[in-house]
RNA sequence: GGUCCCUUCGUCUAUCGGUUAGGACGAGAGAUUUUCAUUCUCUAAAGAGCGGUUCGAUUCCGCUAGGGACUACCA
């Protein structure tokens, strides 16, 4: 039998349909992705619907939505296709029944009767109530009961579980590649339901375990939450005889909350003002929660900002694009303590993203906004609006509007504005007809010309016109280059704005 | 309560026994500038505590403290 760093290598991201992608899932999906592509390995996507009641229409579609807008392609698995499926828990019960009958054919698991009411009372009763070694004879199971009464219950169509029958006084060992060697006495795992008879389905646990057996799965890269759970995995591929074929695990540090304590939630994004779900979500209830998609982040912000939450290439370079990730990430510079969500940084990142990115790429966003706002422009004045603009301090491209609305809309002028009030002084009305002069005078309006004419003139008579210009242009002090912003509005239009401030403001 | 994991600037982190403990975000200051920005320069800012091991500990070990996760017929 080959060992599983002989076998190709095949992970997976195994999400549960109960609703929008969590941010901490996106990261170890990401995670499982640059593990996957860097070692020439195959990404499955699973969906893990054992548990029918908390099935969420949309989800799986959202989910699946999420990767697309990210980036993260799979292999093989639901919507993907591929020879070890079927890939949805809820289509393999059949396969389940089997696995779960040669555990208790083996001796390995047992029927249990037990009502969760009855639990919940010796729960209340027993402090620290366990279903273990120490307790499981004092309880309505095949072990108590014997095979016939077990059989005769069956029969009559009382609903069981299967548990898994954990043998005290071993050490388990968990053998983690983030973490080293995890080590866990069997005496304090409880025997955990592995299938419940009311709907015909295995719970996490086992399913999880013979899925990633038969779907050849190497690696199990997942959140630190599972860690505990770990060794009664380790303990089913051993009850099952699977162990040199065991998948290696790896457990990554959680998210946490920006402030105060605890693992980022559902809710910390509303609270706090910042997404933690990658697209905006509808909730059957009406709630809306906002995503990072329509907030306006940019894929490769997210990615980039996630990926480094947790992991580090070891150097001090942080913007890195997808293909630089999955040549540098390695799982052994994973840390191992929980990164509280910064995104003030994640802000950052797509502030600089935005920068890199291509107007034309960008264009369309600013165009919808300024739809929105009445205002139709051909694509072309749009992309050159980002050209000159998306320098600014914006973290979004929705930031634009109020900061390039001058662009389209003409102005009006107020000596309250701080910036007119201190470059609208003496001689600036005379320093604006002589530049109207000299900018009616130019054949062509383009930024050279412009340049040639203006400055030429600034420095023959030792004036500084640009700031009392901007005051008729924008009215206020901000904006673009003049020339480049003159030139973007024309020849009329730039007189036209100029003659209205000097109608409006004072004769200086 | 029990079990396990974790602990370097406010935050994300580098350091794999010997460093002026480095970088980034954020903050502050300055320079440049045609406004706002950009860019550049600089500043403040950290090894939880106590014991060991060692010539030498941020680094290895132990204890304490703190944080986190798990403790369902949920994943």
């Amino acid at each position: 039998m080959s060992t599983p760093t002989e076998r190709k290598v095949r992970v997976r991201f195994a999400p549960s349909p109960t609703g929008p992608l969590h941010i901490g899932g996106v990261r170890t999906a990401l995670y499982n992705y640059l593990f996957a592509r860097q070692h020439g390995g195959s990404l499955i996507f699973r969906i893990e619907d054992t548990d029918s009641t908390r099935f969420v229409p949309g989800a799986e579609e959202y989910i699946l939505e999420s990767f697309r807008w990210l980036g993260i392609e799979f292999d093989e698995g639901v919507s993907f296709g591929g020879d070890h499926g079927p890939y949805r828990q809820s289509e393999r019960r059949d396969i389940y029944k089997e696995y779960v009958r040669q555990l208790l054919d083996a001796g390995r698991a047992y029927i249990a009767f037990d009502t969760p009411d009855e639990l919940n009372a010796k729960r209340e009763a027993v402090p620290n109530f366990q279903y273990d070694a120490r307790t499981r004879m004092q309880m309505r199971n095949s072990l108590t009961l014997g095979p016939d009464e077990t059989q005769r219950l069956i029969a009559e169509g009382q609903q069981y579980v299967v548990r898994f029958l954990v043998e005290p006084g071993e050490e388990v060992h968990v053998d983690d590649l983030i973490r080293g060697d995890v080590k866990v006495m069997s005496d304090i795992l409880d025997d955990k339901v592995l299938y419940k008879s009311a709907d015909q389905l295995p719970t996490y646990h086992l399913a999880n375990i013979v899925d990633d057996h038969l779907m050849e799965v190497t690696h199990v890269i997942r959140g630190e939450e599972w860690l505990p759970s770990a060794p009664l995995h380790v303990l089913l591929y051993c009850a099952f005889g699977w162990v040199d074929t065991m998948p290696r695990f790896a457990h990554l540090p959680l998210l946490l909350k920006p402030d105060g304590k605890g693992k980022l939630s559902k809710r910390d994004g509303d609270r706090l003002g910042f997404p933690v779900f990658p697209l905006e979500w509808h909730g059957q209830d009406g709630t809306v929660c906002s995503g990072y998609r329509e907030s306006g982040y940019l894929p490769e912000a997210v990615i980039n900002f996630l990926a480094l939450l947790g992991w580090n290439p070891g150097t001090d370079e942080e913007l890195l694009t997808m293909d630089q990730l999955i040549e540098k990430f390695d799982l052994a510079k994973c840390s191992k303590s929980g990164a509280k969500f910064d995104y003030v940084k994640g802000q950052w990142f797509n502030r600089e993203y935005i920068q890199r990115t291509p107007d034309a790429l960008l264009a369309p966003t600013l165009d919808a906004i300024l739809r929105s706002e009445g205002i139709a422009q051909p694509i072309e004045r749009v992309e050159a609006v980002v050209g000159m603009m998306k320098m600014k301090k914006i973290n979004f491209i929705k930031e634009l509007w109020p900061l390039c609305d001058f662009f389209f809309i003409a102005p009006t002028y107020s000596m309250d504005d701080k910036f007119v009030r201190k470059n609208w002084k003496e001689g600036a009305a005379a320093q604006m007809r002589r530049l109207a002069d000299i900018l009616t005078g130019l054949e062509t309006f383009d930024v050279e010309h412009q340049r040639q004419a203006v400055d030429a003139w600034a420095a023959a008579d030792g004036v500084k016109p640009w700031n009392a210009w901007r005051v008729c242009l924008v009215g206020t002090g901000k904006g673009p280059d003049m020339y480049e912003l003159a030139a973007f509005l024309g020849k009329d239009e730039t007189l036209r704005r100029m003659q209205a401030a000097l109608d409006a403001l004072p004769q200086v």
